[in-house]
DNA sequence: TTGTACGCGTTATCAA
DNA sequence: TTGATAACGCGTACAA
């Protein structure tokens, strides 16, 4: 068999079905077929043509694919505003996860960012009914409406991570921010600890309000109001975690009477906190315990190792990628609208007993 | 003017370029130049196709367009096999910006993922020349070769950041590890330091390399050979760069003749081995000056401060897709094919004058 | 300024 | 098992 001289091998971005079709002395449907469904066609021209194609170096054109069946291969992960860049890395955990295994099952993942602005949300419509999407993760966030159109409406499954929207109809795959505070709060009850300073992340915010609640709910339990707890911050984004922290260092500074225990919306605050109390005078633990919440690997390697609660991003971006996909490729798929992934706290050297206990 | 009764405002993913140009009453010729240009239309046609388009919530099918055109509007991003999740936060940094420039000029942006293994390098290579992408960005990693196909061959625009391989003509948008951590050495031999122990990422990585460069660099030019240095690490990737600062901590202790500077390959290795050199009973910075590598936010509350050097990840990926889509829109442009974004290194508390200088 | 007609590259239907 | 043919939705010559 001879070969033809002119191999395109190396050529740009030529080498067509019909070049493959041509090579291997078939029709395009034949070849068409011979690379989807392998089982369909004889043996021989099978081989003839996947020589073909690896000899031209054939990749099927994915625009035209996607225009024939009705449908892209592609994933669209919608991110909130501002990702913030602090010591917790919840949105490129997640992406990592999404991203793996959004691939392992053959589709491609394309980035949105939903900034509070018309375009954005614009521009994320457009990939939706534009047919761009096939299918749509939301981080933390609203479904996007614009003009008269609304991502929901779009046709297209959505499954939204971290944020409880189930009561839209919407899969959720969410952590228990509320019941993880909660626990890690009576673990400092438990040691004695009664008086709370509380560093709140932006105010309204969903996770705000349950790990707030979180907290409350522990207190109450032990038959505490919430009273007993001090609050600081609540008037910057968790993008400016760090800031936070240092101002309700003051804040604590400020108070005459000081809580025993501290817990923080996010990791960033608790470290910037603890680094600026300590330089201020006070002990921790001896004076002061802290808990916060990320699970950013960082805290283990404060001074001391800081206490937080660990959110599962891996497994909320594999399931909830796996729940989509699910949905994409069998709509009448009978699963729950909403999936609690549990947070684990982690206890470290930051917290001890209350050592004011007497006073 | 009457509203027809069936309004298909709010349909799943119809609504046609000939919906349109019906419920308008013009071609769908007509309906695509008024939406492309606006200029080349009557003003009164284009308004009533505006308005009928708005009422049918239509939008254009990107993969007719895609494949009509010959081109898409993607363009890829290609990430290092595994990113790291320790404080140094480059890949989303960098990721945010070039999403933020790329839909700023109107493109969509696709991750893919670099890892070693073939099946993500023919994953890579089929979105390029399955014409999915028309541009690809890749990050710190060499361009993916498989079969008789290379990234190099696809016959699109492609940009390298961080990794400096305009030598095959592919221009690269870098920092300069080497000089930045020259002038941080330098300052250490200013403070009197002589002695230097150096935590190193994985042995022949690009960054490695350089920035070890940097430091043999600056002992030369004060007359001392890389004698003066003792290396630790090595062994791990960047990904465990705690792990390698708590070796590298152990390490240290066992020398019988102690450094009085550290200079660390990543953030994450200064981060875990400051925090356990104190636990052993050292001081920083009075018995022991540390710097490291990447300007990591949280570095500026670790205790004491820690002394960074600060790569500037915004303006690299904003400049990288800059260029790519100048590329990619007049490929005749003049561009150089290397552009240096400097670092910029901090000061901060974990370094003083050698205590040692006299013993 | 607007309409007609064709083709982008692929897959699916149907007949051979 | 294979081949001819139509169609996916859009943009663009070209003609009107």
């Amino acid at each position: 068999m001879k070969k033809t001289e002119d191999s395109l091998s190396t050529e740009g971005s030529s080498a067509l079905m019909a070049d493959v079709a041509r090579l291997a002395g078939v029709a395009t449907s034949t070849v068409s077929r011979a690379l989807a469904n392998p089982g369909r066609v004889n043996e021989k021209t099978r081989a003839r043509i996947a020589a073909a194609a690896e000899q031209l170096g054939y990749t099927p054109n994915a625009a035209a694919r996607s225009l024939r069946v009705g449908r892209s291969n592609v994933i669209m992960i919608i991110l909130p505003g501002s990702p913030h860049y602090g010591a917790s890395q919840i949105i490129p955990q997640v992406l990592e996860a999404v991203n793996r295994t959004v691939i392992r099952n053959g589709y491609n993942l394309m980035i949105a960012n939903l900034d509070r602005d018309e375009s954005s949300e614009r521009h994320i419509l457009d990939l939706a009914f534009g047919g761009t999407v096939r299918g749509a993760l939301i981080l933390s966030s609203q479904l996007p409406v614009v003009d008269n159109r609304s991502l929901a409406e779009a046709g297209l499954p959505i499954v939204s991570l971290l944020l409880d929207v189930s009561g839209t109809s919407v899969p959720s795959i969410i952590t228990n921010d509320r019941l993880a505070v909660k626990e890690a709060a009576m673990e400092l009850l438990a040691l004695g600890h009664r008086r709370f300073f509380y560093i709140a992340g932006p105010t309204g915010n969903y996770h705000e309000v349950e790990r707030y609640a979180g907290l409350v709910e522990a207190l109450n339990g032990a038959g505490l109001s919430a009273d007993y707890i001090t609050r600081s911050g609540g008037n910057l984004t968790f993008q400016f975690g760090f800031e936070t922290g240092l101002q309700a260092a003051e804040d604590f500074a400020r108070l005459d009477e000081k809580p025993t225990a501290v817990v923080a919306a996010s990791d960033d605050m608790a470290i910037s906190f603890m680094s600026k109390i300590q330089k201020m005078g006070w002990r921790v633990p001896e004076d002061l315990s802290v808990v916060s919440f990320d699970g950013s690997p960082v805290c283990e390697y404060c001074s001391p190792s800081l206490s937080t609660i660990e959110q599962p991003m891996e497994a909320l971006g594999e399931t909830a990628t796996e729940f989509l996909i699910a949905r994409m490729e069998k709509s009448d798929e009978k699963r729950e609208l909403r999936v609690v992934i549990p947070s684990r706290f982690i206890r470290r050297d930051s917290i001890a007993v209350n050592s004011k206990l007497t006073t």
